[in-house]
DNA sequence: CAAACTGTAAGCGCCACGGTTGCAGTATCT
DNA sequence: AGATACTGCAACCGTGGCGCTTACAGTTTG
């Protein structure tokens, strides 16, 4: 296991959003494709709404879009967005400060931790969901090809 | 919340087994240090133990030491002895294959994830244990250079 | 007003986690 | 031999976060 699958959700969703970007879409409709329910969709992008990567209108025949172009959102963005803390848990409990070891492990481990996570992340930043987008246009015309 | 803090106890234990590495320790001084449970360092020292980073001598005055240099054992050894599945999760079902973005992102994604994992444990495999031991010593010596 | 949306809060079952107890096996010490 | 001090392992517990669902208030359009 590992951290949640909202990330994994947030990118499907933009995902979308930038694929079909001269509509709107619903909570619903993604909820279709991702085989899941609207109300935790509308959770995840708006969590993504107050990173300020997407918008929704309320109402009738609203719904959702991106709130900048799709080559100006990288998977760190939606990652950072969604996601809490830290991927990679420190110790349970402090430990003990009578040990020499004991006593420093905290705070070594931590600048070790946020540098990996920084190489996590850093690497998440390099794909933007137009990426994405071109790679799924891609499959499918290939995939079209295929069945002639 | 993210990956369980194994490794951070793994890590822990092995940097003790380095400082200390002219004796054997026992898992109840160990988790002494972790403020923990002997059965729970037990349970990671064994995952450790089947990596091959660490061997025990049972009965009495028994107890654990490394099996290779400091030198030659990285955070990533630690933590891929004690860590299973994947950081990042992924979909949690399968998504929609009747939409055109859901048969797709799986795989994308896990390109994108894995990619991303790698980078994490590279990190990691850059940081040994002698190096934190190296740390710890000289954190201890400018306490004691403090303190006078 | 009815319909179709977003936005939230509350609750569900599930599962992995850290932690604990209990006990069998093994080596050492007296 | 028998007490002692370890490892090894299985079973169990309480907690917390997860994905998911229901319910309902608010908002815009037809």
């Amino acid at each position: 296991m590992g951290v949640s699958s909202r990330s994994a959700v947030a990118i499907h969703a933009l995902t979308m959003l930038a694929r079909w970007d001269d509509k709107s879409l619903t909570s619903a409709e993604i909820a279709d494709s991702l085989a899941s329910n609207p109300v935790l969709v509308r959770r995840i992008l708006g969590s993504l709404r107050d990173a300020g990567l997407v918008w929704a209108t309320e109402g009738r025949n609203g719904g959702w879009s991106l709130a900048r172009p799709a080559t100006q959102i990288t998977l760190r963005d939606a990652y950072t967005a969604v996601e809490a803390g830290p991927v990679l848990s420190r110790h349970p409990h402090p430990p003990s400060d009578a040990c020499e070891v004991g006593r420093n492990m905290q705070d070594l481990l931590d600048a070790e931790f946020r540098d990996a996570e920084r190489a996590l992340e850093e690497r998440l930043s390099r794909t933007t969901i137009a990426h994405l987008v071109r790679q799924v246009l891609a499959n499918e015309r290939a995939a079209a090809r295929r069945n002639h």
